[in-house]
DNA sequence: TTCAATAATGTATACGTATTCATTCACGAA
DNA sequence: TTCGTGAATGAATACGTATACATTATTGAA
């Protein structure tokens, strides 16, 4: 006798006809692929072998309905076009993946309507949020926190207590720039920072500043500015046009970074590092290319995703985990733009 | 009275619990939150308040499970380190959440066990699949068919005339780049190719060699090698020790061309494009910067995604839609590396 | 006012699975 | 043989929604 290959009109193929053909019941069938219960070997090939038959695979949808778990773990991130900020998204879904959960992708335009991507996530009723470079609401926190969706913040600080967050200390990071020019010798201090990236650049600012203002120094120009490698360039033509003796430049992200040199270099012609020092901060792979040799920080990526994943899987096996905030050090990478 | 925040013990409230706040029936509450149904403006205000207050929200879960439709589109790709694919993903998955649905992400380590990947995809119900630069297997294809999950394969030639496939034109890129070469009296040719996207690479390089072919010239050095700027580095060396007289590479990529750049420029003092042309590929925002100044093609990423979201809406909603492959010409974006 | 027609809502069921509880089966000991 | 015991399976139900069908409320025309 010959099955038809699926369930009718399309239709993949359901527990119960796979029952029915394998002449057990439909619980057999859900045993069998869910791989708990015991279940008396002839039967288990039986049922696997309709279920080859049918084409049968079980339905994750309804699956994830009975369990009230839906395997599902939402990355919510703004859009950004930013090779390091990619390189860590892919890296987010792989963990996910790992602890054998599927990524759920939020992009939202801007940092402004997140609570209205939270609503939708919240609909697909998630196992987790990992929220990436942008801040949580109170009120989205709260609401999650209600509906018990632990909720992990990547890379941007939180004030809020409840929340794991996990973030490279931005300050920290600016101050050790700052003090790393000052020790090269240099005395006449600037910084490029990254009007998408706001916060974060705020932060490293402050670290710079005060590094400064221990030195002495109370003079710096600051720019914030869009992150692209040409606003990099800009961002540099104005500073030295205003101060032609600008001799220190941190950037709070490598492709400004790299925009600044080559304005330094292609359009006033100074020499780096020799008649300027530039820093910049994520340490891409352009940083390390021959005609830049960028110094710049590195963030402790891996370290950071081993602790959230931790964090996530004991939150979600119900052990008791510590939230708040998680700062993590940079590392600076030595090459030879300082 | 005080009505709790939402249903028992930290679940979400569900359209009964509204329902019964209201004093409708679970009928009106789904009624007023598909939007579809005529409902009298008082009772939807009634209902609306009471979700409100029990801070209910739909569940997504159990809606697709009833409408079979999940409003997920899986993307597939395979984990791969490179900003110009980032760029694409993100593209992607912004348009995805365009057209209503949410995007699902599927990394594969390698294109090996895509067809274990599928299987997992099937089991989510997606509406639709949108594989990356990833060969999908008959068989997969064919199974996919079988449900009624329309699949579309983007930037990797297909041979299956029922998968709506979307490529740039990799052998006339290929030809392109010869010729290109050839037109500004170049004589001695090498290609320097990726072994991580070695389909893509193997169809530009018999272009090429095609073109060359026409012109009379049968030499031409060829490495594959993986997409890294340190290989393109790699691969500039050994053809140069190999043959000192190259004065025209294309490169399959373009991180694979900035290598090439600099070691030809730093390791042994050649000019470009005085002394050797390089051409790259894909025009990545390095491509453009001041120690580059990449002559490139550029692939119109943006027409083949309208092209397939074309596709994809029409053929979600029952349209007859031819599939096969649809072949795009790349752009060749003229700078000073050649 | 009365009836028809339509709008609004309620009732009942299906979607595909996991799981509790009940039942049957197999097998060895007495 | 009979009984007990644990293993294997079946029957029934819940998960939260959408929707076909049934029912009630409302409106307008005569």
């Amino acid at each position: 006798m010959i099955y038809p290959k699926s369930g009718a009109n399309g239709r993949i193929a359901n527990s119960k006809e796979v029952a029915a053909l394998a002449k057990v019941s439909q619980a057999t069938v859900s045993r069998v692929f869910s791989g708990q219960a015991k279940i008396k070997e002839s039967t288990r090939l039986r049922v696997l072998q309709a279920a080859e038959a049918l084409g049968y695979r079980p339905n994750a949808i309804a699956r994830s309905l009975t369990m009230n778990r839906s395997n599902l773990i939402a990355i919510v991130s703004i859009d950004i076009v930013n090779p390091h900020y990619n390189a860590m998204i892919n890296k987010v879904a792989n963990r996910i993946q790992e602890i054998g959960k599927e990524p759920l992708f939020f992009v939202s335009p801007e940092e402004k309507n997140l609570d209205e991507i939270f609503s939708q996530v919240l609909q697909y009723r998630v196992d987790a949020v990992i929220v990436l470079s942008a801040a949580v609401s109170s009120h989205m926190a709260a609401e999650c926190e209600k509906v018990q969706v632990p909720v992990v913040v990547f890379n941007k600080y939180t004030i809020n207590k409840n929340i794991f967050t996990v973030c490279t200390d931005n300050v920290q990071s600016g101050w050790l720039a700052a003090n790393y020019l000052y020790e090269k010798g240099r005395k006449n201090f600037a910084f490029i920072g990254s009007s998408t990236f706001l916060g974060t650049s705020r932060d490293r600012l402050r670290g710079y500043k005060d590094c400064l203002y221990e030195k002495g120094i109370e003079d710096c120009s600051v720019l914030m500015v869009p992150y692209t490698y040409e606003d990099g360039r800009k961002a540099m033509r104005e500073i030295l046009k205003e101060k032609p003796d600008i001799n220190a430049v941190f950037c709070a992200g490598d492709i400004l970074a790299l925009g600044a040199m080559d304005e330094a270099k292609y359009e006033y012609g100074l020499k780096i590092p020799k008649d300027i020092s530039v820093i910049g901060f994520d340490n891409i792979d352009a940083a390390s290319w021959a005609p830049y040799m960028l110094t710049t920080f590195e963030q402790q990526i891996d370290i950071m995703l081993d602790k959230t994943f931790d964090y996530l899987v004991k939150k979600l096996n119900g052990e008791e985990v510590s939230e708040g905030l998680k700062l993590f050090a940079s590392k600076i990478v030595e090459r030879n733009s300082a």
